[in-house]
RNA sequence: GCGGGUGUGGCGGAAUGGUAGACGCCGGGGACUUAAAAUCCCCUGAUCUUUUGAUCGUGCGGGUUCGAGUCCCGCCACCCGCACCA
């Protein structure tokens, strides 16, 4: 029975019935073969499967799979990221409680996956707004309250006003929310906090160990937590009061010629009570915008207050003022001017006409240089300054230190810019936070046999603003220490708490505990986490801290979660607009020669920019579709194609017809097979056992663009090979390098080969080491730099007899010409060079 | 402004300092077919040349080297992240 076709939409589903009935993708915790956890960054459910998704599952799938092969005992696991607004906002516009859609987006979407063919163990699967989850997650945010690690207080935050919440300082990009781009507002708050920044240091040295990470990643994270060591003193006021100032620069402390505060800053708040103009130029300050582009043109503006600081070694009043680009949230919130070593401080100086003193120069010779419209920011020697003049940067800056702490009046210290996590939010679809408000106990845990919290079903979205705070009996209960009448927290949990910790939970899934830390050892750390690059900041360095909190307060023995991150590219398509600017999706055109029209009407259309498929654009390619018409098989093979994977892959028509037909093409080459075949082709042989070594070497480098590659190349050459038992050899090598990649097919073949079992749980193949070496090579003969002819000789052969060889060539001796030849370079096995 | 990345045919991209363009896509030509689809074969960086072949060619300008896409110095362009962080 030979078919001519391989038929996915009869196969795909019949092997993916066969793993699943089989348990192949179980992971086993109890087994002796070495582990390995993969895991890609798990979904939010917003409905549909995108080629985003496609992309990153594939990549994971092709390592599990690989992995498998090689004799490891996999963890792929599967689950849904389920909290989060969009539910919410489902709620309000469709009138379906958040629960009912994000389940129903749930199965949908597995449904998609599963018609992929993911390696995924099922078996662990959770939604993070299972309540079995939450209430363990509520469990451990009891545990690092009670270990110092939660803490509650009132705070000015980002409001959104659009979505009624508050955001986390990285949920605000350029002064708006991040979903909804509405300007936020400042509010106060109590707001229950993480305190990250007791991790800040390990948090950063951490990321030296990281040594699989994205170079890229490690630097941001390292910006973001924003290390700056300086010295932090105060400064005497003419009004009494004392002014704590912090500086990276206490050695350009005699340049000082003024001092600054934020808006906010209570000295500020001081003024500004007594002095409408002080008053007046503060609300100035806060309707200031925050954009980049705001920022960079905004002049910096300054309001005198009166009051004047007392230099501590000159004993000079140095002016304060309130200036606009001094920020509250960094350091102390007040700053010493030096103009002539700062830029902002220098712009400031010129617009208020106050000095402009250098006390760092190239030479001290150049102690008077002037300025030249800017401040010199660069290394030096210090001069103009006292007992400092003639020390470098650093020796001063030491000195001025020493000082100041033998003085009494400051102290060399560490600033973070990190700061700690607000995780409350004033929403109904996330974690509760399980505390209880007491008029006479205050705030106390929900003891822990009372867990899970779990959410009301009967909630309201027709009003803005939290549900859970006009739930009418909700939040009504007892307080667990004295009885009495108490309130339930209303605040849920952010998001990001559900996906810090999730993987251990796919390691370990006890009912009574988050998780079994004997279990959680035998997996973590995760071997490769994949997934985008937008979460380099947040996702990543939240995961990164409930680890070490959870390691701190002796839940489990791993510092790190993730010894290898893989940030994939995005999957971009060509745009298509109309005249007037709005966008058609790419099954709404059609190319007519030379130009683009829309198939309705034939209206011109422009293509436009290839860019990341987003509904906006309309620029999307659904899977499903795909799948229906090449099978998954096909899918799988585009996605791990062509492009390097940490770059953007463009989806092309083309480019899956070219799958499908190579799927094909692979089924004809098997199907071709002739058992009986016999006699031996050394080259073709040869070229199976390189790759073998060359496709796992390319996996594990996760260059799938280059193993697909190696797989084009073995196929073409045993295509073309006549019948015998090396061709054989090659073709059921090719079988066991595409099983990953192509499973569904790779099993059918096995079957029709009549081969027991399935593939999936068949052995990498094993190479013949002597069959890697070539005994004939190509030999380049340059001369003058350039090719001038290529021979063949024994691998291995002798500098001399190449020389001879090279100089025999006729194209050689004619490119020479008779010229004299100065010097031969022979490359053993490579290349000959004739220098003349 | 600071930090990082990328730049190679018409396109996606290969290439331990050693034959640039593997592999795929597009395109051209041919075979098979009544025809089409499917499939197979050949060609496909540029210029010159009938061919043999020659010259040029990895963003730009220098340099190191017998030999540079690869290393060094100096630029340019684009993309990404951060940004009044004292």
């Amino acid at each position: 029975m030979t078919d001519t076709r391989f038929d996915p939409s009869r196969a795909d589903g019949r092997w993916q019935r066969a793993w699943s009935e089989a348990g192949t993708f179980t992971a086993d915790s109890s087994s002796s073969k070495p582990k390995s956890f993969i895991l890609e960054m798990f979904p939010y459910p917003s409905g549909r499967i995108h080629m985003g998704h496609v992309r990153n599952y594939t990549m994971g799938d092709v390592l599990a799979r690989y992995k498998k092969m090689r004799g490891h005992e996999v963890l792929h696991p599967m689950g849904w990221d389920a909290f989060g607004m969009p539910a919410e906002n489902a709620a309000m516009e469709k009138k379906v409680h958040p629960g009912s859609w994000t389940r129903a987006n749930i199965a949908a979407m597995k449904a998609q996956l599963q018609r992929i063919g993911f390696a995924l163990d099922w078996t662990r699967e959770f939604a993070t707004c299972d309540p079995e989850y939450y209430g363990h997650e509520q469990s451990l945010f009891i545990d690092m309250y009670e270990s110092g690690l939660v803490y509650r207080r009132s705070s000015e935050v980002n409001w959104d006003p659009v979505d009624m919440t508050v955001l986390a300082n990285e949920q605000v990009i350029d002064g708006k929310g991040w979903r909804s781009g509405a300007e936020v507002e400042k509010r106060k708050l109590d707001q229950w906090f993480l305190k990250i920044t007791d991790f800040a240091g390990e948090l950063l040295d951490g990321l030296g160990e990281l040594k699989d990470w994205p170079e890229k990643v490690r630097l941001m994270q390292e910006n973001w937590i924003g290390k700056s060591t300086g010295l932090e003193f105060s400064f005497e006021l003419s009004n009494g009061d004392k002014l704590p100032v912090y500086s990276t620069r206490p050695d350009t402390i005699f340049g000082a010629s003024f001092c600054a505060v934020a808006a906010d800053h209570p000295l500020a708040q001081q003024v500004g009570a007594s002095d409408p103009a002080a008053a007046g130029f503060i609300e100035e300050c806060k309707r200031g915008g925050t954009t980049a582009a705001e920022l960079e043109t905004a002049e910096k503006l300054g309001f005198d207050t009166g009051v004047t600081a007392k230099h501590p070694f000159t004993g000079e009043p140095l002016p304060v003022f309130i200036a606009n680009f001094v920020l509250m949230d960094y350091g102390t919130g007040a700053v010493m001017g030096v103009p002539g070593h700062d830029q902002r401080d220098f712009e400031f100086a010129t617009k208020y006409d106050l000095p402009i003193a250098r006390v760092v120069a190239s030479d001290v010779s150049e102690a008077d240089a002037p300025f030249e419209g800017e401040a010199a920011t660069g290394d030096g020697v210090i001069v103009n300054s006292d007992f400092l003049n003639g020390m470098s940067v650093e020796a001063a800056k030491a000195e001025v230190n020493a000082r100041a702490e033998a003085g009494g009046w400051g102290n060399g210290t560490t600033v973070w810019r990190l700061r700690d996590w607000g995780v409350s939010r004033q929403r109904y679809w996330g974690t509760p936070i399980p505390f209880i408000h007491c008029d006479t106990c205050g705030v106390v845990p929900v003891p822990k046999d009372q867990l899970p919290v779990t959410l009301p079903d009967d909630v309201d979205f027709e009003t803005p603003g939290n549900p859970l705070e006009r739930h009418p009996t909700w939040s009504k209960t007892a307080c667990p220490k004295c009885g009495g009448d108490a309130r339930r927290e209303t605040d849920t949990l952010d998001t990001f708490t559900n996906s810090s910790w999730y993987f251990l939970r796919f390691a370990s899934q006890p009912v009574d505990a988050p998780f079994d830390a004997e279990d959680v050892a035998k997996w973590m750390p995760v071997e490769h986490y994949i997934g985008g690059i937008e979460h380099a900041i947040l996702h990543l360095l939240y995961a990164r801290f409930w680890t070490r909190a959870l390691k701190h307060i002796g839940k489990i023995d791993v510092a790190e979660p993730f010894a290898a991150l893989f940030t994939q590219g995005m999957v971009t398509h060509e745009t298509y607009s109309l005249g007037d600017g709005s966008w058609l999706s790419p099954a709404e055109v059609r190319k007519d020669g030379a130009d683009w029209i829309r198939i309705e009407d034939g209206a011109p259309v422009t293509a436009g920019r290839v860019v990341k498929m987003s509904k906006s654009k309309k620029n999307v390619v659904d899977p499903d579709g795909i799948i229906d018409e090449y099978g998954a098989d096909a899918v799988r093979w585009f996605m791990l194609s062509d492009s390097p994977p940490e770059r953007d892959l463009p989806w092309s028509e083309a480019g899956i017809e070219g799958c499908g037909r190579f799927v094909q093409r692979l089924w004809r080459l098997f199907e071709s097979v002739d058992p009986d075949a016999s006699g031996e082709d050394k080259a073709l042989a040869r070229k199976a056992h390189q790759a073998v070594v060359a496709v796992a070497e390319d996996i594990e480098a996760l260059s799938f663009n280059k193993a697909v590659a190696r797989i084009y190349e073995l196929t073409g050459a045993a295509e073309k090979a006549p019948p015998s038992e090396s061709r054989n050899f090659a073709i059921r090598t090719i079988l066991h390098l595409v099983s990953p990649m192509m499973p569904h097919l790779a099993e059918e073949i096995w079957l029709r080969q009549n081969e027991s079992g399935l593939i999936a749980d068949a052995a990498w193949p094993v190479h013949d080491p002597a069959m890697l070496v070539e005994d004939e090579v190509t030999i380049a003969v340059q001369h003058k730099g350039k090719l001038r002819d290529t021979l063949t000789a024994p691998k291995g052969a002798a500098k001399e007899d190449l020389e001879a060889l090279a100089l025999a060539s006729e194209k050689v001796q004619r490119s020479l010409d008779g010229a004299e030849i100065r010097k031969v370079i022979v490359v053993p096995d490579r290349l000959v060079n004739i220098v003349t």
